[in-house]
DNA sequence: CGCATTCTCTGACTAAAGTCAGAGAATGGA
DNA sequence: TCCATTCTCTGACTTTAGTCAGAGAATGCG
């Protein structure tokens, strides 16, 4: 399988990597064109392309002087934070990222067009394939503080949801708690799920000494949905638990959530009667660790 | 569909491309890592390095120099032509080689890693999928004469399968004769396929008149099957064609080529009585263009 | 043999990419 | 209000990458 993928790498950096390269610059820097790019129609703050480029300060601050030099982008300071520069295209700076728009347009066709239709189809599924699972490959899972503003973003999501889903809405202060604390080594822990530094998933546990700890606040965002990341989070905090003098782990769960609900039985989940009074649950679950041999 | 692409593009060389250069320069600049990779354990003529990294002479000779002051690689003169050069890694060379090679590795691995063994299984097959059809994109035809290099290599390759495949061999001589001047413009043409300008496959065209054209020398490179090559290299003959007085194509062809016959089937040739005395033939095929609208 | 060509190399460049230190303005929290 | 921090910018670098011209040895062909 590593030989596949790294042929595979080889071949694709090859044939689309330098494509790309190629057509996005013009005569431009390649560095200009991709900051021309990133800046987009709408304009960016200086710092968060410095984060998205991943470039050195003066750097970037030289290209953005390179790119209004050549009346592309103008740099303003509006805004809440005084320090905060904006770029924004000019008209002529828009002409050229249309430019370069139409480039990788022509050369996604010049890939494209030696195929036949079905070869066409093949390359698209394939690739969309490809691009999902090596999205779910770039997905973090870290043991975080439920403090943590990341862990605190999902949450969040989580409540949002939830009160969005269910028939009567949601209100946290009826639902049974989980303080931070409680989610905290060693009395628990809470895992979160990152994409490009994105919060896109989290997951607790608070553990009951010896007897079956409990799965709590497990959220996937909408956008990182059928990546599979559910059954990782679910199976990162069984492995956690491992650790721990744990024999059991229980949830429960809202009869409107069918996705979680078929996640849990088809991960070795088995439907138990109600261990607790939580107003929101339909649907109680437990599930026995083996911490045998692997 | 190119949307799709580009999606795909920028996805991948992000995640892939940049995971690969920077498992691939360990401290070393990525210039002289890719050399080190490509001289490889047996070791490499100068000028086919040359031609295979695409690099200016001046430029790799210097990449030289420094890998061997850096005692990676020792450059020796050996060989039948005194002028061409041989680069060959050291023991150190060769370690560090090594050392690239398992960071390769590593840079693989650490994209299957975070995934589930069905997840490993689609993406694997999905990269295959994609690798062999972007490999089937950026093969090239071109109108070649016969008399040229690559031409030739294909019609002696194309003869050396006959001579296996057919069941009492295939002698050239024997059968119906197709001269250079026969396939070039206007009495004929003649396509070469290349991929990384590589011969591949190739196909002729014999007019007579506003008779029925002849299709010969159909041949695609055991290496570049299962790529579509042959339909491919069938159609652009008849688009060629198309520019010419022709209302039909007609071939024949052995019974012991079976991919060749269903190839001919499934373009629209329908199976006529016999209309030369090509002694190895057993099928013959014609099919009527249309040279209406599209 | 003579001569054009091939191959590798050195010297002399340029441009792009990137690093590091520090200055100056703005912000936010104690 | 003070002080650490954040944000952007400039100046002063280094390293890579790559180009171009030409020299010198070897080869191949007529």
């Amino acid at each position: 399988m590593v030989s596949q993928v790294r042929r595979f790498n080889r071949t694709v950096t090859q044939r689309v990597g330098a494509l790309d390269d190629e057509f996005l610059a013009r005569d431009r820097p390649l560095g200009q064109a991709r900051l021309l790019w990133e800046i987009g129609p709408d304009g960016a703050d200086v710092r968060s392309l410095r984060a998205r480029l991943d470039l050195d300060s003066g750097y970037l601050s030289r290209l953005l002087r390179a790119l209004e030099a050549a009346g592309l982008v103008a740099v303003d300071g509006s805004g809440a934070d005084g320090r905060v520069r904006t770029a924004r295209l000019t008209a002529a700076g828009r002409a050229e990222r249309a430019e370069l728009d139409r480039r990788a347009d022509t050369a996604a066709e010049s890939i494209l067009d030696p195929l036949s239709a079905s070869q066409r189809a093949r390359l698209v599924s394939a690739m969309a394939e490809v691009e999902r699972l090596l999205m779910a490959s770039a997905v973090k899972v870290a043991v975080r503080s439920p403090a943590d503003p990341a862990a605190r973003a999902c949450v969040r999501a989580y409540f949002d949801e939830l009160g969005r889903r269910f028939d009567h809405g949601f209100d946290p202060g009826q639902s049974l708690p989980a303080e931070d604390q409680e989610m905290i080594p060693p009395a628990g822990l809470f895992l979160v799920a990152t994409l490009h530094s994105e919060a896109v998933g989290c997951g607790g546990l608070k553990f009951h000494g010896d007897g079956p700890a409990e799965v709590k606040r497990m959220w996937v965002a909408p956008a990182a949905r059928g990546l599979g990341l559910g059954r990782r989070l679910l199976s990162e905090l069984e492995a956690h638990a491992a650790a721990y003098p744990v024999t059991a782990l229980r949830l429960e769960t809202n009869g409107s959530l069918a996705e979680a609900i078929s996640l849990y039985r088809t991960s070795g989940y088995r439907e138990v009667d109600a261990f607790n009074d939580e107003p929101y649950a339909h649907h109680w679950f437990e599930k026995t660790l083996d911490h045998g041999v692997a």
